[in-house]
DNA sequence: AAAAAAT
């Protein structure tokens, strides 16, 4: 893929942290020590036999909550399809589905070599002659991504240069991670190019761009395709929703994502895909979305067999955030993230930690862009271990190395009622590709302990109290 | 309450 101004700024940042991130390797070389034992020189050269101590038990401790079933992958796929009387196929490689070639290069570079569940039923629908819709429903870390990318890169003309697939992300961390993913994808179309519609990438008035590819947040791409009129929407073949419920939700980004698609042509090809829709959410996605086919994963609750779940009862903030340092030797063994309610809190609680002397990074949707945009890099190199942020991040930013969600508030709508939805996709941020993973929850009061056990029942799945001021407990409870 | 806009 030819890359774009935007690309480049991207490999140029990825080309400085591998060798940044080399230099790292080289000073961390592991070496036996006088007695033959391995360690790492730099984690202990300061450290007192205490702080060696405390860190030992916060690796077991950790280890123990995380230990956990592994990946059941006996899930069933749910299809049901616009026209019952066609057959029904899945597809078990991606050779059958008769990929051009230039794709299927991108697909194998990306390392995938079969495709997922969720992909084996997609992805003859979506690629079937007419072009069919699609809502699909699926875990967190099934492949979702790579389904609709796919499907937006075997529809692209790269010779027409005018945008002709439109992806829509609720934030603007999970648009610049999916673009990431189409720029893999496709970068062995030479003439491809994709564009970012999304805060603070500001044109030049006046013309239409020349991208095959969209990718954005619903605002920016509203103005592009109505007042500023970059992008011509009628000659838009297939749109992506990703994060559909969210996007469809009256609570959420419902009015642009709906007045963009109603300018969208008849014959566009509509894509839904999420982790959950609520009930209200799926009826309301089957009314908007014509002749739709629906492919739905059985037994949503499975995600939470590899993510152990606990609570810490508290009964204040200041509380919560005791407790927080008494874990957090145990969390920063990997990476964690830290969600408020508020960015308000958000950024207290970041400066608090700070002060306490540990290293952590803030994200939230009061930052600038360029911020943001640095600040989630840093977390993905591993730079930062400890993100602390708002609901900006509970959903589809993927680091594999976040082993530990804490939920310092716990995710309630508007009304005060408790956000299943969120729950699931905010500790859906772990255990992703069947790792496993380490979800706390913080309990302040009486109400927000009624939320958590609403949260259970929905679930219908323990989450066991997790007493922090005694190790001792710690343990028997994690066995 | 958060996110999302060149308003």
């Amino acid at each position: 893929m030819a890359t774009d101004s935007w690309a480049l700024a991207v490999d140029e940042q990825e080309a400085a942290a591998e060798s940044l991130s080399n230099l790292h390797l080289k000073e961390e070389k592991i070496k036996p020590d006088a007695n033959g034992a391995v360690v790492k020189p730099s984690a202990n050269a300061e450290k007192t036999d205490e702080e060696e101590k405390e860190d030992r038990a916060a690796q077991s401790l950790l280890n123990k909550l995380i230990r956990s079933n592994l990946v059941d992958n006996t899930n069933q796929v749910e299809v049901l399809q616009r026209d019952p009387n066609s057959p029904l196929y899945s597809v078990k490689s991606f050779e059958e589905l008769r990929l051009k070639p230039q794709l299927l290069q991108g697909v194998y570079a990306m390392g995938f070599n079969r495709p997922s569940k969720i992909q084996e039923n997609a992805l003859p629908l979506m690629l079937a002659e007419p072009p069919q819709n699609l809502i699909a429903q699926s875990q967190s870390g099934t492949g979702k991504t790579a389904a609709f990318v796919l499907a937006m890169l075997s529809q692209v003309e790269p010779a027409n240069k005018y945008p002709q697939c439109l992806c829509l992300s609720p934030t603007y961390e999970l648009a610049l991670q999916t673009g990431k993913v189409i720029e893999q994808m496709g970068k062995f179309y030479p003439a491809l190019k994709l564009a970012y519609a999304v805060r603070g990438n500001k044109l030049e008035r006046g013309q239409k761009i020349s991208e095959q590819i969209v990718i954005g947040t619903p605002g920016t791409v509203l103005d592009w395709c109505s007042k500023l009129k970059f992008i011509d929407p009628k000659k838009i073949k297939v749109f992506v929703l990703d994060e559909a419920d969210v996007m469809i939700a009256t609570q959420g980004h419902q009015d642009q994502s709906i007045r963009i698609q109603r300018m969208l042509p008849r014959n566009c090809q509509m894509l839904l895909f999420s982790a959950t829709f609520e009930d209200s959410v799926w009826k309301f996605a089957q009314k908007v979305v014509p002749d739709p086919n629906v492919i739905k994963l059985k037994r949503e609750e499975e995600t939470l067999d590899t993510i152990k779940q606990y609570y810490v009862l508290c009964s204040s903030r200041d509380e919560k955030f005791q407790a927080l340092c008494n874990l957090y030797g145990a969390i920063t063994i990997a990476q964690a993230m830290i969600f408020c309610h508020t960015r308000k809190t958000a950024s207290w609680l970041a400066a608090e930690l700070s002060k306490e002397g540990h290293q952590v990074a803030l994200l939230s949707g009061e930052m600038m862009v360029e911020q943001r945009a640095a600040v989630i890099e840093r977390f993905r190199e591993g730079k930062e271990k400890v993100l602390v942020t708002t609901n900006v991040c509970a959903r589809g930013i993927d680091v594999e190395q976040v082993s530990v969600v804490i939920n310092f508030d716990l995710p309630v709508d508007k009304d005060g009622n408790p956000d299943n939805e969120t729950y699931l996709h905010r500790i859906g941020r772990t255990g992703r590709f069947g790792k496993r993973g380490l979800a706390v929850n913080m309990v302040d009061s009486k109400h927000s302990m009624n939320i958590l056990n609403r949260i259970q029942e929905h679930f219908n799945k323990k989450i066991e109290r997790l007493d922090t001021d005694d190790l001792d407990e710690i343990e028997k409870i994690a066995n």
